[in-house]
DNA sequence: GCACGCGATGAATCAAATA
DNA sequence: ATATTTGATTCATCGCGTG
């Protein structure tokens, strides 16, 4: 059977994928069921509710059943890539490490994993944990010495030619115009994966002309990327209706046409780290409990706290320059300039503390700006 | 067996661990090792230590017995945790994904998966892959619904007053004066992890005054953090070498005075003091029969009765936080915030007219602390 | 036309203390 | 262990309506 490149292929994806030949695909890009496991309905402070992922396809008896499940699509995966292919697969803390463990068993070699950081995540609203601001992409190929394409050079241009590294900061997630929407205006998929992450995927892994398979398709970024980029691409899907959204996306692409603000990346390790006082804090160059002077003549102390508030004498809690403005019946203050500690007998200001921390670690050495 | 407080036990990990008795631990953190060649480290699931192997493994049979040497200590931990501890466990993508599929195997439940982002990281020489610039943290309760500490007002002092994220950018690497050295100048431990990792660690999972356990101590940074934040802990090292350079470091540490205000992350800076809806009722500040609105669009309304319950529209009756989670399909909801009374055209939020009570009575001025 | 404010929303394993 | 009571909690961005 040939391989019917540029169309979506409707059905299962392990049946379809075992109706292809072997060792056909460069390179595929798989975005699974997370099995997320959600137990109740989710309020925003604001009382809206949280429109969460709640499809069928994502539920799961047990995660023996969702393991099961992993093992028998990425196994169809193995064999129709070429022996120089590579696959990525994203997922988030609730399924990324059974798939990888898998991938892993499997004999797929990871060569990295990769970190999409999310500008404007949803943030943890009852305040019980870290806000989830991040996904995971494993990287692989075939097997421990298996050739693989890696465009160097490619990814290092995307990175003001600096070396790309494994986290990943990429422009907002697919919201706004980007969004596939219903006609009455919700989301058409729930999962919709930015364009600038596949164009990363893509761009880095393979070359024009090649086949770039995603086993679940769903609004058919993969395809509207790889279009783009001169790729060919094969999509399988499940239920009609993402077909038909994928299909009218990728029909609208005109490939010579390119949009800037597609390959606008931005790297966070480009600009210089702004040292807060929590840092010098975490770092031991002031300590929780410690007596800071505010000015030269000790009458006015606070302590500072493990998270690096400082809490006065009085009572009052808050940043180093609040709790100087506290001081200061509120006019504004530089808690840098004010703020002293004393070591044998020395006031030390913590602009001070502050400058030798940034010696100490080398930060004016290792900038070029 | 008392517990053996702040001290190194020199030992294998396992064989330790299950000297200890049982829930007797606030937190973990582990950094097992993850390269695979583990040869003498080996445990069978029954505990017996695996003989010395041929050196020409196969990947199988290496990553099976990895697995097996993990499951092995992180059941081991799992026995000596309090059912309200917390576990961390740091790694690469060599290990994490299948540290993580183990911890879920056995019964740990994952709150997050914490992304370290280096500043610094070694580059790629040979230009062959993505730079590896992160390493990753899982971080699990007990069990699914396990209560826990999560000091997240602390985490939010760290982070300029926002969320903390699952993305930390920690400056730098532990280099200069935090590294230790051997006296002939190399680095005493292949991977001692940066003591603001360790910060944010313990002060995020635990409180002062709890036990933490490293069961791979190391260099002793967990130590050294603990002892600084007046926190318990337990060492657990197999090297004679590393024991000697962490108990070093930790004598060096100096915490200074525990002051309980000081340390007291837990709780917002100024407690105010409790004033229950009933006593608004009763001072008149509210009156039986006025009608509250659910949010500002007035489609949602109730009336307060004489015993300060409300009664909705619809004749549910209940506290003001039981007829808003009756209007917000049995979710949690904050009463205080989300009933309003309207004065002269204008909205008011029940926490205001509370707020204003508290200052007409002087509710702040006997406070001491 | 442009500035500004308001509302909506994103793969989410989302409460804790007391009786 | 289970039921009840109390009350803690949001960030960045986009689109749209208004002035």
């Amino acid at each position: 059977m040939p391989l019917p490149l540029n169309q979506v292929i409707e059905g299962d994806c392990v049946e379809i994928l075992n109706t292809l030949p072997e060792t056909s695909i460069d390179l595929i890009f798989a975005d699974p069921p997370y099995h997320l496991q959600l137990q109740n309905e989710l309020y925003r402070p604001n009382m809206t509710k949280v429109d969460a992922v709640d499809d069928d396809w994502d539920k799961f008896e047990s995660m023996q059943a969702y393991d099961e499940f992993t093992r028998t699509w990425l196994t169809a995966c193995k064999r129709v890539l070429k022996p120089t292919g590579t696959i990525w697969v994203i997922g988030t803390y609730h399924n990324i490490f059974r798939v990888g463990a898998i991938m892993q068993d499997l004999g797929f070699w990871i060569l990295n994993d990769v970190i999409w950081i999310k500008l404007n995540p949803m943030p943890n609203f009852r305040g019980v944990r870290f806000t989830n601001a991040h996904e995971t992409l494993i990287w692989a190929s075939t097997g421990k010495d298996a050739t693989y394409t890696f465009n160097y050079y490619a990814m290092k241009g995307l990175n003001d030619e600096k070396q790309m590294r494994s986290d990943w900061w990429l422009l907002p997630l697919a919201t706004g115009s980007e969004r596939v929407k219903n006609e009455n205006g919700d989301k058409a998929h729930s999962t919709q994966k930015p364009e600038a992450l596949l164009y990363r995927v893509i761009l880095s892994s393979s070359n024009p002309g090649d086949v770039v398979l995603d086993p679940f398709f769903g609004s058919g970024t993969t395809g509207v990327v790889a279009k783009r980029l001169h790729r060919n691409w094969i999509g399988i899907e499940k239920e009609k209706k993402y077909i038909q959204i994928a299909q009218k996306r990728i029909d609208a692409v005109q490939p010579e046409m390119f949009d800037a603000a597609t390959f606008d990346v931005k790297s966070k390790a480009k600009s210089a780290p702004k040292v807060e006082f929590s840092v010098l804090v975490e770092h031991g160059y002031v300590q929780p409990g410690q007596r800071l002077f505010f000015g030269k003549d000790k009458t006015k102390v606070a302590t500072i706290k493990p998270d690096s508030r400082l809490r006065t004498a009085d009572g009052f809690e808050g940043s180093i320059h609040q709790a100087g403005s506290h001081y200061m019946n509120n006019a504004p203050c530089n808690g840098w300039e004010h703020w002293f500690i004393e070591v044998d007998g020395q006031m030390i200001g913590l602009g001070e503390v502050r400058e030798k921390f940034r010696v100490d670690k080398g930060l004016y050495n290792e900038r070029s700006g």
